[in-house]
DNA sequence: ATGAAAGCGCTAACAC
DNA sequence: GTGTTAGCGCTTTCAT
């Protein structure tokens, strides 16, 4: 009983037309080549008997797909589901839809995964995993496919991205937590393979730096995992320097240092204040609630969208980075230094 | 620039076969009726160009895609995203490709993006959508579409689906409070139009009544999300009915529940305890730690996908709902009774 | 056991 | 302006 898809044919009969015509009506690029009655005509006949394109056979002869693929380390961690909001509220509007691919934090899964999505003939890629230098965004190219990162961006400067502004998120972080007397103030770092591990250390250490304040120790993860914030965390208290603060690069990070400050009996924030980055969902709702940096995540993934559709309309648009500003998400993880 | 993809011409050309042949060899159905010499020739020849078929092409005539449909309703809800771990891993082991759309808990949303999945061809749909009385269902239906419910159920009982036990779960939370000491507890369900409100009311009635308790209160969120569950509560509390412990249909709701009862200058759990469904990711790190039913997210979405698969394979594979059990998280949101 | 030929449903050169 | 004709890259009868 599978109902058999009204094909162009068939609206080409009905209209008594031939069916190419009925494919310039329906094509808005070609829809001028055709006398305004018959359009008219086709159109109406289109409607009635429910015609759509096959975007599988359309995309088989014009190579395209009306799809991107989007690249996603870790949908577990909530920040994603948020920038994909925005991606797919973008592509959807032009008529794009959105194959999300997770890929665990694994180069290969990753590659694989692209190698996939370009077999299905994705007409872009949206990639939120790539590292500084990431061989997946040679590939991307090597497939000629439009290709915009989005939260991390790319030492080269090859490709577009949309970023926040980790320097200027940082030193909101300091800043307030500066402002509250604190003056040892120390990091705990994201990968430095990664674009925001690496950009978010240096705007600590400037941030450190234009408030005169000594130069403070620095501790990065190896993943931006709740485990590995809790070692980094636990190198940094090891350090032998009294610290009052902690910048954390990430959510998941700062949930790290919540455990091995519980671990050592340091009660947060009444001797330990914290800091967050991302704002992700329920940060409001931890204990204590998680003072964050906030990015405009639907918007990073709207903006994204807007770029590579850009791209894909013009393969020659010039390469932009983007960098929107964040702002800070105040909670009960920081207070006054006793 | 574009690398041109070779195609199974290159290849037979290169093994001075027919196209026809390599195609024969490459599909694991047809590789029989090949010598078996030639076939080994092709294959290595195929595998030093790199050949894999495309998708698309092979596609359009065979009128299958190898990929599936996942309608979510809330990719925000961190249950999801684990569910579609299991999904994911499972359909990839057989090939097949997840295609994820969101549905923002919109009916017709949820339509759209199933027509825009079955003009893609998808070869089946997993709905971790659907209502008691889905109409999404007879979609999937009049499309010929192989279909598997994941997480919740139909009342039609035409369709297979993956479900956790929701009474056993309820009678987990509700045995937990007993032994706690609490004799009037309360219920904050879920949608009743969503086959886990309803269960789990249900199951909320019977496990109450088989402990001997009096007829409780219950108020029912017309949806899964913080907000109404905030107002279920408030609605709960306001029946003058003292109550000492509070069985959250989900952990949203429960997450309503905490606010409501702050509100009200209420402690939990030291006034009020609060249980769960679904020990979602972060349930350990609320305020307080939200003890919580928790259900194999990965399992069940490995179940639903195999479920597919098999009926993908044998459109005539018999009906089967799939209940599994939940256990018991005990977390710091339950407290002996005062 | 293999080759030839005919499409899957659509679009795009090319005619008229 | 509209019809004709050729494919897109593959699978599948049908011959041989």
């Amino acid at each position: 009983m599978h109902k058999k898809r009204t094909g162009i044919h068939d609206v080409a009969e009905a209209a008594g037309v031939h069916p190419s015509t009925v494919s310039r009506v329906l094509n808005p690029r070609t829809r001028g080549l055709v006398s305004q009655a018959v359009a008219e005509r086709v159109e109406a006949l289109a409607g009635k008997l429910g015609y759509s394109a096959d975007p599988v056979a359309s995309g088989l002869r014009t190579r395209r797909s009306a799809t991107v693929g989007v690249l996603i380390p870790d949908i577990a961690n909530p920040v994603f589901p948020l920038i994909l909001r925005g991606i797919e509220a973008t592509l959807g509007e032009a008529g794009y839809t959105a194959i999300i691919a997770n890929t665990d934090n694994d180069t290969a899964r990753a590659g694989a995964a692209l190698a996939r999505l370009a077999a299905r003939r994705i007409d872009g890629a949206i990639l939120a995993t790539a590292t500084r230098r990431d061989p997946l965004i040679a590939q991307c190219r090597s497939f000629g496919l439009p290709t915009v990162l989005v939260n991390r961006a790319a030492d080269s400067g090859k490709v577009s991205a949309v970023i926040v502004d980790d320097r200027a998120g940082i030193a909101l972080a300091v800043e307030h937590l500066f402002a509250l007397g604190h003056r040892s103030i120390g990091h705990v770092g994201g990968p430095g393979n990664i674009s925001t591990g690496q950009a978010r250390r240096a705007g600590f250490l400037a941030a450190i730096k234009a408030h005169g304040l000594a130069p403070p120790a620095v501790a990065m993860a190896e993943s931006y995992s709740i485990a590995a914030g809790e070692r980094a965390c636990a190198q940094l208290l090891g350090m032998k320097r009294h610290i009052s603060a902690i910048v954390a690069a990430n959510d998941l990070l700062a949930l790290g240092c919540y455990d091995e400050l519980k671990r050592r009996g340091l009660a947060c924030p009444r001797e330990v204040s914290v800091t967050g980055f991302n704002d992700m969902a329920f940060a409001d709702r931890f204990d204590p609630p998680l003072t964050s940096v906030r990015i405009p995540h639907r918007l990073m993934g709207a903006e994204a969208a807007r770029l590579l559709l850009a791209q894909i309309a013009n393969p020659r648009a010039p390469i932009q980075e983007i960098k929107l500003l964040p702002e800070l998400a105040v909670r009960g993880s920081t207070a006054r230094r006793k």
